[in-house]
RNA sequence: UGGGGCGUCGUCAAGCGGUAAGACACAGGUCUUUGGAACCUGCAUUCGGAGGUUCGAAUCCUCCCGCCCCAGCCA
């Protein structure tokens, strides 16, 4: 791990003479921002952003689009950088678990930090610094005031705050105070140190705002040493400061403070003033993002765990099968603005069937099983049919497949009465199995009991093999198999959508998004089989079974009992169809 | 009834005074041994509303309407 003590971004002298463009264009407001700052050369041509998580909970689809952002624009600008910075100033929430996931997680997205991996308890002396500063500058004061009776103070939305009885504490005495509450001698809540703004402003977070207060907690970094913890907007100004960020992008919920950054940064002797700059946080539909929502699922058991492929946590995508291509083309897809939406889930649907078309293996698996005999098949003969990788990329290769006289098929795929524009499998009716003969159903065996089918029997056309058709005759519908011999066993664990309406955060009606959970966001089949060659398909590993969809190995896969995820479903232009005929009446 | 933001196609989103990009979705079609993929076509006479300025406005001005955020010793 690199040391972060001696390197803490530091402001590089002569960095930059001349502005450096790169590849950055001015696709969105900041990026134009930014692309300005260059061409007026200021901060001399550099350009650092970062990346500021706090290790308290998992990263998730939302968190993506700020790295995308970060590192993504520092990236297109030559010299350009993107720190990655663990806001660690309240140790009550906060613990390693997670800052060790977050870089799994950047990292697996695709980014690179290099050596600036900083905490903002790196820089607990320098903070601890200004705070006396401010103190000197008569800009600061230790409030004894109760955590009650500071919110009495403040005041609300339309009427003034008033001021604190301690507000005008003679420097010495709160300096002393501020070291004996850095030594401990107070209990927690016993006092806070307050910037000295206006308590009569119409901002809230300009009202003598709280910057330290006294936590005695034991933090995952800097352990015992301290009892007192900046707050967020004193820590975060000054730590972009310290590092040389230029440009400090977050969310819109912090427009409202900018003043309260720019307070601090226009008080204290820094070595530079970052801008920040506010862009609207990603909602995505059937989804909800927040971390207390994530993890009250998770606490809950509705879901399994962070990395529930039901998830949109990063880890949760990563074990569904999604890419990190498929994510951060997803991330540029939806653009960057101020406005509040609601992203459409299938914007993100589209990116992962676009990236894996090109890049996952075909293979067969047949997932709702129903055995076919054909009867005129020699008993005892198997083929290995050759079968082709993936139809995008001819570099994959083939492979082969064995057939044999007892095979499954899709009970789907299998019609006693087909609906009209039907073109799979029914009595009396041709189709093809893809890359073998084509068959011919001659019969339909049932359970007396039940009336289920139980097995169907077909003649095939030896002269089609490779599922050619020598006579010229079209035979519209081709299925997807396996030799019921050789395939092996597998579960698959099909998923969808979490919730069962666009916006789960939509409390206005009086529910919360625990009451639209949808209750068949999880089926698992596990009686699927699949090609022989996938008995001990690696966990991780991406394949589209054909027809179906893309899907991912699961780590609870078992040397020859493997588990499959799927993704995402492959267009189904039949079942719109069927949809179709279902709401038109017949027909 | 305080302050800060935002309102362009079903969903995202360009546009920055010169006459509405693109993507997803949707609807048709071509092709096809994945009803996949690919490809083609269609899809806002109109930019929350009303006035005004201008030869000309989504872009400028005025008023109005709607939505989001802020009263943690959270970030």
């Amino acid at each position: 791990m690199p040391d972060t003590k001696d390197n803490a971004g530091r402001i590089e002298e002569g960095a930059a003479l001349k502005p450096r463009f790169g590849s950055l264009q001015p696709k969105d407001f900041i990026r134009a921002i930014v692309c300005a700052d260059l061409e007026a050369n200021k901060n001399n041509g550099r350009v650092m952003t970062r990346f500021p998580p706090e290790p308290n909970g998992y990263l998730h689809i939302g968190h993506a689009k700020s790295i995308c952002l970060n590192f993504g624009i520092a990236a297109e600008v030559e010299g350009g950088k993107c720190n990655l910075r663990f806001d660690d100033t309240n140790p009550a929430k906060e613990d390693v678990e997670y800052v060790e996931a977050i870089k799994a997680d950047v990292r697996w997205l695709g980014f690179d930090w290099e050596n600036r991996l900083y905490y903002a308890s790196d820089y607990f002396d320098q903070l601890y610094r200004y705070a006396v500063e401010l103190i000197k500058m008569e800009k600061a004061y230790v409030c004894s005031l109760s955590a009650d009776e500071i919110r009495e103070y403040r005041g609300t939305l339309t009427e003034p705050g008033r001021e604190s009885p301690y507000r005008n504490r003679p420097i010495v005495e709160n300096l002393e105070l501020l070291e004996g509450m850095k030594a401990g001698k107070f209990e927690e809540g016993a006092h806070v140190l307050r910037a000295k703004i206006d308590m009569a402003s119409p901002n809230l977070n300009m009202r003598d705002p709280v910057i330290y207060r006294i936590r005695k907690a034991a933090h995952h970094r800097t352990g015992a040493r301290w009892c007192i913890y900046p707050m967020y907007d004193f820590a975060h100004a000054l730590s972009d400061s310290i590092e040389g960020i230029t440009h400090s992008i977050c969310t819109l919920e912090f427009e409202d403070h900018r003043p309260l950054y720019d307070w601090f940064l226009d008080r204290l002797n820094v070595p530079c003033h970052p801008q920040q700059i506010e862009f609207a946080r990603l909602n995505l539909s059937y989804t909800v993002m927040s971390k207390r929502k994530l993890l009250e699922l998770v606490k809950e058991g509705r879901v399994k765990g962070w990395d529930d492929p039901r998830m949109p946590t990063l880890v949760g995508l990563r074990r569904r099968g999604y890419t990190p291509e498929s994510i951060r083309n997803f991330s540029e897809r939806i653009g960057v603005a101020k406005r509040d939406s609601l992203v459409d889930v299938a914007l993100l649907e589209h990116s992962v069937r676009e990236d894996l078309n090109l890049r996952a293996p075909r293979v067969m698996a047949v997932l709702n099983p129903v055995r076919v005999v054909l009867v005129n098949y020699p008993e005892d003969r198997v083929e290995e049919i050759e079968a082709v990788n993936n139809p995008e990329d001819f570099n994959a290769g083939t492979r082969k497949v064995p057939f044999s006289r007892v095979l499954y098929i899709e009970r789907d795929d299998f019609r006693e009465h087909p609906p009209k524009k039907f073109f799979r499998l029914s009595p009396g009716s041709e189709v093809r199995l893809r890359y073998a003969y084509i068959i011919k159903c001659v019969g339909v065996v049932k359970d007396e009991k039940t009336g289920e089918i139980t097995e169907l029997h077909c003649t095939y056309d030896p002269s089609t093999t490779g599922g050619s058709t020598p006579d010229g005759r079209s035979v519209k519908g081709t299925l997807h198999w396996v030799s019921a011999a050789h395939a092996v066993e597998a579960e698959v664990r099909l998923y969808d959508r979490l919730f069962l309406v666009p916006d789960p955060n939509d409390e206005t009606d009086g529910r919360g998004f625990m009451d639209y959970l949808n209750p068949d966001s999880l089926k698992i089949l596990t009686a699927c089989r699949v090609e022989p060659g996938l008995a001990d398909a690696t966990p991780g590993s991406l394949y589209q079974f054909e027809r179906h969809g893309y899907f991912s190995v699961d780590p609870d896969s078992a040397q020859g009992k493997p588990v499959f995820n799927r993704t995402v479903g492959l267009r189904d232009s039949w079942a719109k169809i069927e949809k179709a005929q279902k709401a038109g009446g017949a027909v």
